[in-house]
RNA sequence: GGGCGUUUAGCUCAGUGGUAGAGCGUUUCAUUGACAUUGAAAAGGUCGCAGGUUCAAUCCCUGCAACGCCCACCA
C-alpha cells in the first residue's frame, strides 16, 4: 500500500493533479476515444461562462464551475466526445468601472488621461493591460476549481475572430434593416459618462418634494422644477372637463423671468387622477414627455435641452439674454431645483409642496447615480418593429415548442414575459474600454464596415458595442473562432448540449444568445439553459463589498480544497434558488474527501483479487448488484440536471452504506480465522469492485480525492480515473 | 400596477401521491488497527393557514397570509 495513505488526506495535491490531467490532453475532445456505445455518437458541449477579467472569481463562478464540471466529467467517462470550451469576457463597461475606481484611488480619473494627445488609446492600452493580467489570474482560478475545460480552445471575447465574427453579424443586421441609428431619449450617466440600455437601470423608490406649481390658470405638479426652463407644452387628458376651453390655446404665464406662452395639448397617457390632471412636457429631459412630444410633432416645440452632459444647468442656448433665469447656469441639478423652488415660492408661484411624495428614481446600476434622460443618437437593434419577427418571435418559439429547455422550468414564463416585452436594445456605449462600432459618418451619410472608406471626408464613430452585444453572439463566435481545417466545431458541436448560468443574466445574455444565435445559423445555439441561483452568506444576505460578507471561494479552497467547496455548493441546492453559503457545510465535505481517503487505505491493505474470480457469493452478488443500482440513480439524476440529488445519493451510499455497513461487515469476515479463504477472497473482491466503482460516481463531483486515490490502485484500467469508462 | 418564487428538524436547505431527508448543531455511549476530519445510538417536524380532489396530500387544485425577487414610460 502506498505510503501516503498513512496520513490522512492533502488536498494541496489538487495543483500536481490538475497539472497532469491539463498535460494529459485529455480536456480536448479529440485526444478522447470515443466508446462505442450509441449515446457516444452525439457529442457532449458547453461554453463556459466567460466570467469577467477584471478581478477575481466569485462563489458564483464556483457554482458555475462545479455545475459544468459535473456534467462535463460525466460525459467524459461515459465516453462521449465532450468539449468544454472556457472563455474570459472584455466585460466593457463593467471592466470600465473597475479600472476607473482604481484610477480614482491613485488620485486621478479616466478624464485626465482623454485630456491628453492619444489619450483615448492610452486608455485603452492600460483598460487592456489590467485586463488582461486579471485574465490570466482568472484563468488559474479557473484550474484551481477543478475546471475540465478544453484550454487550448479558450476565446476571449477580444480575439480578432471574435471581433469578426460580431462585425459580420452586425453587418448582417444592418443590411437586414434590423440595426438603426436614431436620435431618441436614452439613459444617461452623468458620472460614467455613456448611455445604458434598459437592463441596466435599477429603479429605487424615494421620497421627494412635489411642487404644484402655477402656470398661468393652471396649476400642475412636478417632482422636476428644474426642467421647467425646457418646457414645450402642458398635456391634459382630453376628456378633462376641468381644462376643456384651454385645450388648444396658448396660455400666458407668468414666469421666473417675465411672462412666456406656452401651449395646452391632449394626450391620452395623462391621468387626470394624478396631481391637477396637467403635465409640462419637458421631452429633452423626461421619457414620457418625450413620447408626448413624438405624438405631438406637428403642433408643439423640439426638445429643449436645457442640462448638460454632467448634469449641470445649461440654459444659454434659449435664456442667453435673461439675466434671472442664466443665474442657475452651471448648477447641478438638485442644487438648481432648490433655488428655483425658493425664488418661485417668492414670487408665490408655488401653490403648495406634497413634501412626502414617493416615486421610483432611474439609477445606474453600478454607481447608483440618478440617470439623466437625454436626445442622442445610437445605435439600436429593433425588436419592435421587424426585429421583433425575425429576432424575438423565433426565440420565443424556440422555447415554446420545446427546442429549448430552461431548467428550472418556472424560468421559462419569466422569460416569455420579458421577450413578450420587449423594447428596442441601445448597443452603443461611450466608453473606450469595448468593441468599436464599425461605422463611418460623412454628413447623414453611414457606411458600415471596418475601414475607412476611400473618399474623403469621412469620420469614425466613436462609440462602442454594448457588452452584452458581443457576447450575445459567444456560442456560435466561439466554435467558428475555434475551428480548424481539420474540425468544423460549430459541425461538430452546435448546437451546444448545456447553457449553464445565473438567473440573474436571463435578459443580459441567455436571451439575446438565443435571438443572434437563430438569426446568425437558423439553429437554436443550446438544448438546454440550467440556470442556478446566486448564493448568499450564511445569513441569507446578498454578498456585497460593502457589507464585507463576500466569500473568497480561493480562500475556500485553499483551506478546504476545491472538493469540498464543489460538493458543499452543489448538494442541497436546486437550479433557479438562491442558496446561502456555510462553511461548516464546506468542513463536512472536506472530512468526506478524508473519510473516502481511509476507505481506500483499508481496501488497500487487503489483497487484490483478479478480474476473473468466479466465486462471489451470492450475498456479496447482491451488493455489487445494488452499487450498479446506485450508480445508475446518480446518472439518472445528473442527467436530469438533478445534481443535488445527484451528490446526495452518491455521498450517502459511500459513507452510510459502504464504508458504515459493507466495510464493518467485511473486516469481521476477514479477521475470523474460521471462515474460509473463498469467502474472503469474495469480499476482497467486493471491496475492491465498491471501491472503484465509489470513485467513478464522486468523480464528477470530487475530482481530485478520487484521481488521488486512483492513481494510487494497485492496478488502473485507464491512465486517469477522469477517462475510466463509467460503465464498467 | 403586473409577474415569479419561497414557506419542511434549532439553523441552512434538498425531496416525494402511500411509515419524512442531508449538512451543521444538541444529548448519550464507544474507541490503540481504515478513518477523531471516527463509530453506535438518541432527541427534534400535525412539511405556513383554510378549503377541495383522492382509498391516500407535505406533494395536485382553489383561496389566504408572510417574506423575497423580477418586470413596468404615471409627471
Amino acid at each position: 500500500m502506498n505510503e501516503d495513505f498513512l496520513k490522512p488526506y492533502d488536498h494541496s495535491q489538487e495543483k500536481d493533479i490538475y497539472n497532469t490531467w491539463e498535460k494529459s490532453g485529455f480536456f480536448n475532445p479529440e485526444n478522447l476515444t470515443p466508446s462505442s456505445s450509441s449515446r457516444a455518437t452525439h457529442p457532449f458541449s458547453i461554453i463556459m461562462p466567460p466570467p469577467n477579467a477584471n478581478g477575481s472569481l466569485h462563489v458564483g463562478h464556483a457554482v458555475m464551475v462545479a455545475v459544468e464540471d459535473v456534467m462535463v466529467r460525466y460525459w467524459r467517462m461515459r465516453g462521449v466526445p465532450t468539449l468544454w470550451l472556457p472563455g474570459a469576457d472584455h466585460a466593457g463597461f463593467e471592466t470600465q468601472v473597475v479600472f476607473e475606481k482604481k484610477l480614482e484611488k491613485e488620485g486621478t480619473s479616466r478624464f485626465e488621461i482623454l485630456k491628453q494627445d492619444g489619450g483615448r488609446e492610452e486608455l485603452y492600452n492600460q483598460i487592456k493591460a489590467f485586463t488582461l493580467a486579471n485574465k490570466s489570474h482568472m484563468e488559474h482560478q479557473v484550474r484551481q476549481l477543478g475546471a475540465s475545460c478544453d484550454w487550448s480552445k479558450e476565446t476571449f471575447t477580444l480575439d480578432p475572430k471574435i471581433i469578426d465574427t460580431v462585425y459580420e453579424t452586425f453587418k448582417k443586421l444592418y443590411d437586414d434593416g434590423l440595426v438603426y441609428r436614431d436620435t431618441r431619449i436614452v439613459n444617461w450617466c452623468t458620472k460614467h459618462q455613456t448611455t445604458l440600455s434598459d437592463l441596466e437601470v435599477k429603479y429605487e423608490e424615494r421620497v421627494d418634494p412635489l411642487y404644484y406649481v402655477k402656470y398661468g390658470p393652471i396649476t400642475l405638479a412636478t417632482v422636476r422644477l428644474e426642467t421647467k426652463f425646457g418646457d414645450t407644452a402642458i398635456a391634459v387628458h382630453p376628456n378633462d372637463a376641468r381644462y376643456k376651453n384651454l385645450i388648444g390655446k396658448e396660455i400666458e404665464v407668468e414666469a421666473i423671468a417675465g411672462k412666456t406662452k406656452i401651449k395646452i395639448i391632449t394626450d391620452e397617457h395623462v391621468d387626470p387622477a394624478f396631481g391637477t390632471g396637467a403635465v409640462k412636457v419637458t421631452p429633452a429631459h423626461d421619457a414620457d414627455d418625450y413620447a408626448i412630444w413624438q405624438r405631438h410633432k406637428d403642433e408643439i416645440g423640439g426638445p429643449k435641452e436645457i442640462i448638460d452632459q454632467f448634469g449641470r444647468m445649461s440654459l444659454a442656448s434659449y435664456f442667453a439674454d435673461t439675466a434671472d433665469v442664466m443665474k442657475y447656469q452651471g448648477l447641478k441639478i438638485a442644487e438648481a431645483r432648490k433655488q428655483i423652488a425658493q425664488d418661485m415660492q417668492e414670487k408665490g408661484l408655488i401653490e403648495k409642496v406634497d413634501t412626502d411624495y414617493k416615486h421610483n428614481v432611474a439609477l445606474c446600476y453600478k454607481c447608483g447615480t440618478v440617470l439623466e434622460p437625454r436626445v442622442l443618437p445610437q445605435w439600436f437593434i429593433d425588436l419592435t418593429k421587424e426585429g421583433n419577427k425575425k429576432l424575438v418571435q423565433p426565440a420565443i418559439n424556440a422555447v415554446k415548442n420545446g427546442s429549448i429547455k430552461i431548467v428550472p422550468e418556472f424560468q421559462e414564463k419569466i422569460f416569455f414575459h420579458w421577450m413578450e416585452n420587449i423594447r428596442d436594445w441601445n448597443i452603443s456605449r461611450q466608453i473606450v474600454w469595448g468593441i468599436p462600432i464599425p461605422a463611418w459618418h460623412k454628413g447623414k451619410e453611414v457606411y458600415i464596415g471596418k475601414n475607412k472608406p476611400e473618399e474623403e471626408g469621412w469620420t469614425q464613430e466613436t462609440d462602442v458595442f454594448d457588452t452584452w452585444f458581443s457576447s450575445g453572439q459567444w456560442p456560435t463566435a466561439t466554435l467558428r473562432a475555434q475551428s480548424t481545417s481539420g474540425h468544423d466545431l460549430l459541425e461538430e458541436f452546435y448546437p451546444t448540449n448545456v447553457m449553464e448560468t445565473g438567473y440573474d443574466i436571463l435578459f443580459f445574455w441567455v436571451a439575446r444568445m438565443i435571438m443572434l444565435g437563430i438569426y446568425m445559423t437558423g439553429k437554436i445555439p443550446f438544448k438546454t439553459v440550467y440556470l442556478h441561483g446566486l448564493v448568499r452568506d450564511k445569513d441569507k444576505q446578498k454578498m456585497s463589498k460593502s457589507k464585507g460578507n463576500v466569500v473568497d471561494p480561493m480562500g475556500i479552497v485553499e483551506q478546504y480544497g476545491a472538493d469540498a467547496l464543489r460538493m458543499a455548493l452543489l448538494v442541497g441546492n436546486s437550479p433557479g434558488q438562491d442558496a446561502s453559503f456555510d462553511e461548516a457545510k464546506v468542513k463536512g465535505y472536506r472530512n468526506f474527501s478524508n473519510k473516502l481517503w481511509n476507505m481506500a487505505r483499508f481496501v488497500l491493505t487487503q489483497p487484490e483479487i483478479s478480474n476473473d474470480f468466479l466465486h462471489v457469493s451470492d450475498e456479496d452478488k447482491k451488493i455489487l448488484e445494488r452499487v450498479r443500482e446506485v450508480k445508475k440513480e446518480v446518472a439518472g439524476n445528473i442527467e436530469k440536471y438533478r445534481f443535488s440529488q445527484a451528490g446526495e445519493v452518491a455521498y450517502h451510499y459511500v459513507w452510510h452504506e459502504f464504508a458504515d455497513k459493507i466495510i464493518e461487515e467485511k473486516k469481521k469476515i476477514l479477521l475470523d480465522k474460521d471462515i474460509n479463504e473463498s469467502e474472503k477472497e469474495s469480499a476482497q473482491k467486493v471491496l475492491y469492485t465498491l471501491l472503484l466503482e465509489s470513485l467513478k460516481m464522486l468523480h464528477p463531483f470530487m475530482p481530485f480525492v478520487t484521481e488521488a486515490i486512483y492513481q494510487r490502485l494497485p492496478h488502473k484500467n485507464a491512465k486517469f480515473l477522469m477517462v475510466e469508462n463509467w460503465e464498467e
